[in-house]
DNA sequence: AATAACACCAACCGCCTATAT
DNA sequence: GATATAGGCGGTTGGTGTTAT
């Protein structure tokens, strides 16, 4: 089956947008909206198929956008929601504001990937590699192997905990519900204008899905719960976010800023904006700057999943 | 100066989901 | 309930600019 592909008319041209085309899908958005994008080419004059128009405006043209180098907190942002939501470019590009998803995830695949990479760290599990030259060097693979192990149980337990706070934040927001059942349309309003603009605000895509909530409330579905675990769940990845951070900064930041070469490069000249762009494998073979990347990747990443400092068995 | 190799990113493609009929 | 359609998402590609040889 499968759906026919909607440019398949012939005539429709396809390629890189002349400034032409831009003005043209701009005004016409300006002046009316995009409404339905299938009939918005024709209306606008353009000989494109609409779902490219949708890409043009929600990539390039929106006035929202934010374009150029992403600077130290949104590279921060991106791995630690890489590692929580996996290649969720949407979701990621909700927590990014005027970022969009496909720079966000052609971002991640040009830079981010390849930094993880040097360092000796998978850029899915986000988990040092085992057979990586940098630890059969022997210097820390025991260690390393350990660490990982230990962060495996670590994420479990904040998954874990994550939920028992997701689950007691639903329950208040159901609280906030039946408590305002008088009046159910004031509360659906509350919550579905507020979130909704905000969502159109930061993203023109998705928000994370959130099966597990999600089912919790099949049943009784309403629009209004549907917004309720979406408000949460939103809270949820920004506080995570926000522990993370307060993990990350001595941690993964220390990394990436005082680490050296390729790394800190960017990042400094991302402050300064003087610096050239970064070039790749600038003279940095030195294992030893590796091995210290590694131990201190792991140290943010266990400085995420664990942040409170009273509950802890030393890590090291 | 020529050109090969690499890096970057805009845009396309195919699939999936939600919604309308 | 079945089917068609639109919108959205993520993976991938191809053009272009930059750097290295």
């Amino acid at each position: 089956m499968g759906r026919s592909p909607c440019c398949d008319k012939m005539g429709l041209k396809k390629g890189p947008w002349t400034s032409e085309e831009d003005q043209k899908l701009l005004a016409y958005i300006e002046e009316h909206g995009h409404g339905s994008w299938r009939s918005l080419p024709e209306k606008a004059g353009l000989h494109r198929c609409g779902k490219s128009c949708r890409l043009r405006w929600t990539n390039y043209l929106r006035p929202d956008i934010k374009r150029g180098k992403f600077n130290l907190q949104e590279e921060q942002t991106i791995i630690q929601l890489h590692a929580l939501l996996g290649n969720r470019w949407s979701a990621i590009a909700t927590h990014l504001p005027k970022r969009t998803d496909n720079e966000i995830k052609n971002y991640w695949n040009t830079h981010l990937k390849k930094r993880l990479v040097k360092m000796g760290i998978d850029p899915v599990t986000h988990k040092p590699k085992n057979e990586t030259p940098l630890t059969s060097l022997g210097g820390i693979s025991k260690n390393a192997a350990t660490l990982s192990h230990m962060a495996q149980w670590e994420s479990a337990r904040l998954e874990a905990e994550a939920r028992l706070a997701r689950e007691s934040k639903l329950l208040h927001y159901q609280t906030k519900v039946s408590s305002s059942s008088s009046s159910p349309h004031h509360h659906l309003n509350i919550i579905s204008s507020s979130d909704q603009q905000q969502q159109q605000l930061e993203s023109p895509t998705s928000t994370v899905s959130f099966s597990e909530a999600r089912t919790e409330f099949v049943g009784s579905s309403s629009s209004t719960c549907l917004n309720i675990i979406k408000e949460a769940e939103n809270d949820w990845i920004s506080s995570t976010i926000h522990e993370f951070e307060g993990g990350v900064e001595e941690g993964l930041t220390g990394l990436l800023l005082g680490g050296g070469d390729s790394l800190g490069r960017s990042f400094s000249a991302d402050k300064n904006e003087t610096a050239g762009e970064t070039s790749g494998g600038g003279g940095g073979d030195c294992n030893d700057y590796y091995e210290e990347d590694n131990k201190n990747y792991l140290d943010s990443i266990f400085s995420f999943v664990d942040p409170s400092p009273s509950d802890s068995t030393p890590l090291f």
